[in-house]
DNA sequence: AAGGTAAGCTACATCTGTGTAGCTAATCAA
DNA sequence: TTGATTAGCTACACAGATGTAGCTTACCTT
């Protein structure tokens, strides 16, 4: 009859692509646990029925989308700066949990349905390239030159960045400026590795 | 007719109380964004018809239960052990975000719909005693005593000890073992405010 | 040009939660 | 003991999501 949406017919790619930026968007709008076939549908424009020809359910389409994310970029140390490629790992970090689809991770992670849902596979190909792992790659690049002791870098020491740029997102809800991250880096990420404020008292 | 319910009807505070651990459980159960006046009144034994009598929606019935919460206990800085009182109140924080109230607070916390209506009351209330505040609570006093620069005490710094045990229990899911906390204090507290190794090259 | 694949559309029965209303009866305070 | 308060109970109309079915039709392949 008209034409209001016989121009184009999404298949296959394309139209998956939709329906994954669309469950992306969703979850950051209304939380994992709002989730519903209905909600994505609406937003990818596209029916219910459609949905259900591929996944079960709602949560099903948000871990596939997931899974087809492009892997966040990689920090890459530069000269021989390590305090300034730090700095630049804590600011990757800090956009790739801004962007939807750190937002999404971060609500899976929190919701107790789809906690459990997280399959290895899964929680492997999401966190590899990311994990605790922005400033892993710098510190051990500069480890391995022999810029400080190898045995400082320890599982803890490589999460210090991390774990401080994610509770100031937490606690501020806003990107961390320059500052913070300079003051991460100065004065948790540095000292632990040896570059730090001297002993008062040392043993 | 019976007697099956005939028997007590509760009242006043003593009803109130039920509610409150009753959303507690299961906002722990089922996520924030899948909590439902029913499943509420449910659980507590009460209709739905007693929880609309005094709350508009699920979520503010949260968070009157989280504003109705118990103060964690503070850590009390002892004798004259920085190391061991650090410990324990990174203990005292792991056992509190473990707890119904701790969990129902990261769900809400990062809750789209949710974290909006956090009042700064509310805010004030449930994270005064504890915010960051486990570890700044000893770390202030032992600054104060002049067993370290009171400079290096900065918001950063407070921080890292709560920053990491909060990856903790994200990444591992698990109450993080006494090792856990002793590594987390002496490589990344510790070396903050000048009890590190000592720097290989420094300037 | 013809056929197969898969997306778009509509409809339906079902289920669960919502918010309101009005009644009954237990508990508390005077 | 009496009256006020308030919890427990039932019912209802409504809204929204669910999962399925069957049809139409655009798009791709050959």
């Amino acid at each position: 009859m008209s034409d209001r949406n016989a121009r184009t017919r999404r298949r296959g790619e394309e139209l998956i692509k939709a329906i994954h930026d669309a469950v992306l968007e969703e979850v950051v709008e209304v939380g994992v646990g709002r989730l519903t076939m209905d909600g994505i549908g609406r937003r990818a424009a596209t029916p219910r029925t459609t949905l259900y020809r591929r996944w079960s359910d709602p949560i099903e389409v948000l871990l596939d989308a997931l899974y087809h994310q492009h892997p966040v970029e990689e920090p890459a140390p530069g000269a021989d700066d390590l305090r300034g490629d730090l700095i630049r790992a804590l600011r990757l970090m800090a956009e790739w949990a801004l962007s939807p689809a750190g937002r999404a991770v971060a609500a899976i992670l929190t919701d107790p349905k789809s906690a459990g849902l997280m399959s290895e596979a899964l929680f492997e190909r999401v966190f590899a390239n990311r994990g605790g792992t922005f400033t892993r790659t710098v510190l051990q690049h500069y480890a391995d030159r022999g810029r400080f002791p190898a045995e400082l870098l320890t599982p803890v020491v490589a999460d210090i960045g991390e774990a401080l740029v994610t509770k100031r997102l937490i606690d501020a809800g806003a990107p961390p400026t320059a500052e913070d991250l300079a003051a991460i880096v100065d004065q948790a990420i540095l000292p632990a590795i040896g570059f730090g404020p001297r002993a008062p008292q040392a043993s």
